[in-house]
DNA sequence: GTTAGGG
DNA sequence: CCCTAAC
């Protein structure tokens, strides 16, 4: 029987979207399918990833941020679990250990706040860290003294603010709802003091709470998490009593409006940044993959004489183009998501959960377990986050997340506990994968991690609405690690075979605020382009290519075959061959400089020639197939011929939309002329072109 | 493998 | 962008 059931993980509401009945047809279901992928763009990754690079972190001390002592550490372990191996086995990205290559500020980190270390903290400056731990409803917390294991029960969720000094402040878990109990706790082990890691233990049934992930950042912060601070005067938007959006609190979302308080600077003029963390090693994977585009990045001047269009997005290559972009459509099912309304206090000081009753008022008003809108967009419903401005902070509340599609398949003769374990097995599967987080700002990616939010404007209250957080797969090229590298489960619960689905199945749009479906758009083209553009490539039109030549990250979809042995660990429960599932092209808006050269290229060879079109003039290009160019000419003569009210995305200079126009009937009168010359005979040839007509050489075009 | 079109 | 019929 296969359940295809909706999963709801519990991770802030998230349900993956029903499946098409077996009756139905193929197609349809195929087309679900990949829809289903589309959506998977959950918390749970946002965990995963969180986690993934907490545990990362520990397993390599080399980086520069690990210089804690190794009892100070905070591991996150599944229930079942031992507490030390099988989180690590589990949730590491053995594969990479860019933490090397991290941020300076990732070292200056190290020195004040070692014990940060073990906290997947989003976002790092000197004033103050943020660490959070984003967990199930249940949890229980345990912290690792000298290698024992204190277990702190009943623990909903883990989020901690650390001062600059590294140390928790104002310390304020809530546990079950009661304010402060952590905190005791915390001190009675000796957390708050010796900085020690928690760990974090799910409990068996962790599936119904679904606590939103505050995160807190620093108006300095840098996404890199460089030390570099900006100048207090540097920060242009003041945000006092700015009440900061909290979008789509419509529903039940707890619309949280902070005022700003000065902080560590009171000269600083506030702005709505505030304790912005991002993982360190989150960060330091920005920007490998920054430097990665830096390979693929052309002077200006060599595209100008270069022809095909390498790559702009090539540095996101493999990972982007795993990713999943979310569609514009609603989630049919997803219930509580704000179940949880867990909030965290900023201010850079203190540890701060609010449970899912949301105990503070003044924070939040959403009614707790209020979830209906059923018809809200799964980004939506799935990824509330809140920037809120207090002092020269900004507060992120990732309100939920969403697991990705998981399809579980058992007999109908499974108990229930087998089925809980084969999802216990698909989410734990999700967590192992290696996710890098991106960050999308107006719907562009911020590639660059060692610009401070200032820079990068997310401070500007004005933009607060288009940041976003993307969950990205490890662009690794060990996909292996993916599955085989994991070390066996010491733990009998979890199979060794746990299905390690590529992250690269799983990413997270995180949207802060604004309207979802202005975010989902931002979203898509946000992943085809980069804030960063000046390491586009514009390409000219018929040259030569320079591009990196980057793999097809296409390949890194495919999913190592691991269903046999997860049946075999996992009695009665057959996992659905992710491969099946045929990722969806990420979208990938062309530029105006791409537009030029498609324009000149049909110019010269016609519209029956597409395949020519491409050689000529995006044969690097490699996401750009002929068939793209064929739809996006159709797409600009369509542009071309509707007002420019009407006209969306970025906008194409007229000029080359009149271009289009001319092409396209010109064209249209010489293209079926069979000369014999091509294979299909279309189009005219080389010297008959319009180009000629242009009194253009041919051979400047191409060739 | 390409092209052309509908979705 | 996807899907596919038709070449």
């Amino acid at each position: 029987m296969v359940l295809q059931k909706l999963l709801d993980y519990g991770f802030n509401g998230y349900q993956a979207p029903a499946m098409p009945q077996a009756s139905r047809s193929t197609k349809r279901k195929a087309k679900f399918q990949r829809r289903a992928e589309d959506n998977q763009l959950c918390a749970f990754d946002l965990l995963a990833s969180v986690a993934g690079e907490l545990l990362q972190e520990k397993e390599n001390p080399t980086t520069s941020i690990d210089t804690s002592s190794e009892k100070d550490q905070l591991e996150f372990v599944k229930e079942g679990q031992d507490a030390n191996k099988p989180s690590k086995a589990e949730l590491s990205d053995e594969g990479s250990c860019d933490d090397k290559n991290l941020s300076p500020l990732s070292s200056q980190a190290t020195n004040q706040n070692d014990c940060l270390k073990e906290f997947p903290h989003l976002g790092i400056d000197g004033h103050s860290r943020f660490a959070s731990v984003i967990t199930s409803s249940s949890f229980i917390a345990e912290k690792l003294v000298d290698g024992k294991s204190h277990k702190m029960e009943n623990v909903t969720t883990t989020e901690v603010i650390l001062d600059s000094s590294g140390y928790p402040k104002d310390s304020h878990l809530k546990l079950d709802g009661h304010t402060g109990k952590v905190k005791d706790e915390l001190h009675k082990f000796g957390e708050v003091q010796n900085g020690n890691g928690i760990e974090m233990s799910s409990l068996e049934d962790p599936l119904d709470g679904k606590p939103p992930l505050l995160i807190s950042l620093d108006a300095n912060t840098k996404l890199s998490g460089h030390s570099d601070r900006i100048p207090c005067g540097s920060l242009s938007k003041g945000c006092d009593n700015v009440p900061v959006v909290s979008r789509d609190d419509d529903e039940n979302s707890s619309g949280c409006t902070y005022t700003c308080s000065a902080k560590t600077n009171s000269i600083r003029p506030k702005t709505c940044i505030g304790d912005n963390r991002i993982s360190k090693a989150s960060a330091s994977k920005f920007r490998k993959v920054a430097e990665k585009s830096k390979d693929n990045t052309l002077s200006k001047s060599d595209r100008d004489l270069r022809c095909t269009y390498h790559s702009k997005n090539c540095n996101r290559g493999q990972s982007s183009e795993i990713n999943i972009p979310f569609k514009k459509r609603k989630l049919l099912n997803y219930s509580s998501v704000s179940n949880s309304n867990k909030f965290i206090k900023s201010g850079g000081t203190g540890i701060y959960y609010s449970p899912e009753n949301c105990m503070n008022q003044d924070v939040c008003n959403s009614s707790p377990g209020m979830h209906k809108d059923p018809g809200i967009s799964s980004s939506e419903a799935c990824q509330h986050q809140t920037l809120q401005c207090r002092g020269s902070h900004v507060k992120l509340r990732i309100k939920s997340f969403r697991v990705p599609e998981l399809f579980i398949e058992v007999p109908e003769s499974a108990t229930v506990g087998s089925l809980k374990k084969a999802v216990m097995d698909a989410v734990s599967s999700v967590l192992g994968g290696e996710l890098h987080i991106g960050v999308i700002l107006q719907g562009k990616k911020v590639r660059d991690d060692s610009k401070t939010l200032l820079q990068t404007g997310i401070s500007h209250d004005n933009q607060l609405d288009a940041l976003g957080f993307t969950l990205e797969p490890n662009s690794s090229q060990s996909l292996p690690i993916v599955c085989a590298a994991h070390s066996p489960h010491p733990s009998a619960d979890i199979p060794q075979h746990v299905t390690r689905y590529p992250s690269s199945q799983a990413v997270i749009h995180q949207r802060i605020q604004g309207n979802s479906d202005m975010l989902l758009e931002h979203q898509e083209n946000s992943l085809g382009s980069l804030v960063e553009n000046d390491h586009d490539s514009a390409p000219s039109p018929f040259n030569t290519y320079i591009d990196k030549d980057m793999t097809d990250s296409k390949k890194l979809v495919t999913v190592p075959e691991m269903d046999k042995e997860e049946l075999a660990v996992v009695p009665g429960v057959h996992k659905p061959r992710r491969s099946e599932v045929v990722q969806r092209r990420i979208r990938r808006p062309f530029t105006v400089d791409e537009v030029e050269a498609l324009v000149q290229a049909v110019e010269k060879l016609g519209t029956g020639r597409w395949r020519d079109v491409k050689l000529c003039a995006f044969d690097n290009a490699k996401h750009r197939t002929y068939v793209d160019l064929k739809d996006k000419w159709k797409t600009l003569v369509h542009t071309a011929r509707i007002s420019p009210q009407q006209r969306r995305g970025e906008p194409v200079p007229q000029e080359l939309l009149d271009r289009v126009l001319v092409a396209h009937a010109y064209w249209s009168q010489h293209q079926h002329p069979q000369t014999g010359f091509f294979n299909k005979g279309q189009g005219l040839s080389a010297t008959s072109s319009l180009v000629d007509g242009m009194g253009l050489l041919v051979s400047d075009l191409c060739y």
